[in-house]
RNA sequence: GUCCCGUUCGUCUAGAGGCCUAGGACACCGCCCUUUCACGGCGGCAACACGGGUUCGAAUCCCGUACGGGAUGCCA
């Protein structure tokens, strides 16, 4: 039997990243089960439908790499035969019609809850002689749920979970108007489409009793059910925009790799042994339900970010530039040209090893493939106050001299106006050299990024620091 | 209220009755490297929620308590 997930998101206008989880545990089971990943739109609820939410959804999933197979399918294309099977369950006596209005259920579910009993609906129309009904009510139908005995799944991730049958209620399968609700919806689509393996947040734990009378009065096969436990807040709450960021788009704003995001979400709750660093091959390779944890677990930035940084370091350089290039015009109004990009490139390693997020690196970088006249930051205009001294020997040694270029050079420089100036003082002379520069106080060695340079900018950088 | 699920270092987790003096990772602290900030290397701090059982032996099994979370919609 061929595997088949499904990721069945509601267009919200975002990814949340608690569904991007989702998404990445159904993708990888299906690839591992060399099975197949589908995508269902669920956009019954019209008022929420919109073009845009979908495309968000569908951003999310390319730029986490999730690939689908088959067509994206819309589970409101799918009404009709929603709608066709209650009626069917309805003629084979499954279902029924309730003429119950809101107002008198709301009554209901009120005098419930001062008596403390169940709120549920009383089941007044399920027996109820069809005669009687009212005529200027339109119903809606309801699912005749078993009353007695209890009902079981075997959850892969919570084990066996049983609910008495007492604690199910007859839900509404149509509404007034005729459309299916969720509960039918979901179960009609996943029969349909043969899914095979249910992995979705536990929060639909509950739900899946009320899903499994609706295959059970169809006599359809019940899938393989996984519940994962959801994700939290760093501190412990549910997650929301208030912990700083909540969707995928988010995270890549702030200058997250895909990779490492979804390292980070695959070992948040999920593990294989002491693995820290899953790359996508190994994931799909390892991934199984059996060792997913049961518990919430809680969003933690600072590995994520150190994730990160492990990512950008192993990262093929013109992807890392190609991720980076929006960030360059976005923080510093720049388009690195040719000769940036040969700079930058050139100095990669370190750049790449500093970073721990694509701002950082950019940040770092941007000063490569900035041209004259530089800015200054407040620490550099310090550094570079009283220190003409220094730079001018600098400058003369740089001018004069007709060998290669290079970081030893620039450091035996160094040392020697030190020197000669600041009792061997190295920082004394690196500090302001990396503020004439760079404009900044922090940056890769200084020695390294003068000879990226070269001679001549070197000395043109100089020159302008002396001039202000 | 009722029902369901959960609880190992600050955080993510390993752990399937003896391998546990509880392992790893992140964070944190210290040292080394060093022109800055990082990277890197080395070392350190730090946990089985609580109470009862079962067993020769329990982080691992059972029961209860506490605390979290979820469900209880003509939302998905």
């Amino acid at each position: 039997m061929t595997v088949v997930t499904r990721f069945p998101p509601s267009p919200t206008g975002f990814m949340h990243v608690g569904n991007a989880r989702t998404a990445l545990f159904n993708w990888l089971y299906a690839r591992n089960q060399k099975g197949k990943f589908v995508v269902r739109i669920e956009d019954t609820d019209r008022k929420r439908h919109s073009e845009e939410a979908v495309a968000a959804i569908m951003d999310g999933l390319a730029w986490l790499g999730l690939d689908y197979d088959g067509e994206v399918v819309s589970q409101f294309s799918m009404m009709d035969r929603h709608t066709e099977v209650a009626k069917e369950m309805v003629a084979k006596g499954k279902a029924y019609y309730c003429y119950c209005t809101p107002e008198e259920l709301e009554a209901m579910r009120e005098e419930a809850k001062e008596k403390g009993h169940k709120t549920f609906y009383d089941r007044r129309w399920r027996d109820a002689d069809p005669a009687t009904a009212p005529k200027d009510i339109k119903p809606v139908v309801r699912i005749k749920a078993p009353l007695e005995g209890e009902a079981t799944i075997h959850d892969r991730v919570q084990g066996e979970v049983t609910v008495g049958n007492d604690q199910l209620d007859d839900f509404i399968i149509l509404r007034s108007d005729g459309t299916p609700t969720y509960m039918l919806s979901v179960v009609v689509d996943d029969h349909d489409m043969g899914i095979t393996h249910v992995i979705r947040g536990d929060d639909h734990l509950n739900n899946t009793f009320r899903q499994k009378t609706i295959f059970d009065a169809m006599d359809w096969p019940v899938p393989v059910f996984a519940h994962l436990p959801l994700i939290h807040g760093p501190d412990g709450a549910k997650f929301s925009k208030r912990h700083g960021a909540q969707s995928v788009q988010e995270f890549r704003e702030m200058g997250y790799l895909p990779e490492a995001l979804s390292n980070y979400l695959l070992r948040l709750g999920w593990s294989h042994g002491d693995e820290e660093v899953i790359p996508v091959e190994k994931a799909i390779e390892w991934f199984d339900l059996e060792h997913i944890g049961k518990a919430p677990a809680n969003f933690d930035f600072a590995k994520l970010e150190n994730l990160n940084a492990h990512y950008i370091k192993v990262s093929d350089t013109s992807k890392l530039l190609e991720q980076a290039m929006p960030f360059f015009k976005e923080r510093h109004d720049l388009i690195p040209d040719e000769v940036g990009i040969q700079r930058i490139t050139a100095g990669i390693d370190e750049l790449k090893s500093r970073a721990k997020t694509l701002l950082q690196f950019v940040d770092e970088a941007a000063f490569y493939a900035k041209s004259l006249p530089l800015t200054y930051d407040e620490k550099a205009t310090n550094t570079l106050d009283g220190a003409n001294d220094v730079l001018e020997g600098i400058l003369s040694a740089f001018k004069s001299h007709t060998g290669a270029f290079d970081a030893d050079f620039v450091q035996t420089t160094c040392k020697q106006v030190a020197t000669d100036l600041k009792e061997g003082k190295l920082g004394k002379v690196a500090m302001p050299l990396r503020a004439a520069l760079t404009g900044t106080t922090v940056s890769p060695s200084i020695f390294h990024a003068a000879e990226i340079l070269g001679q001549v900018e070197s000395c043109a950088r100089i020159e302008a620091a002396l001039a202000l």
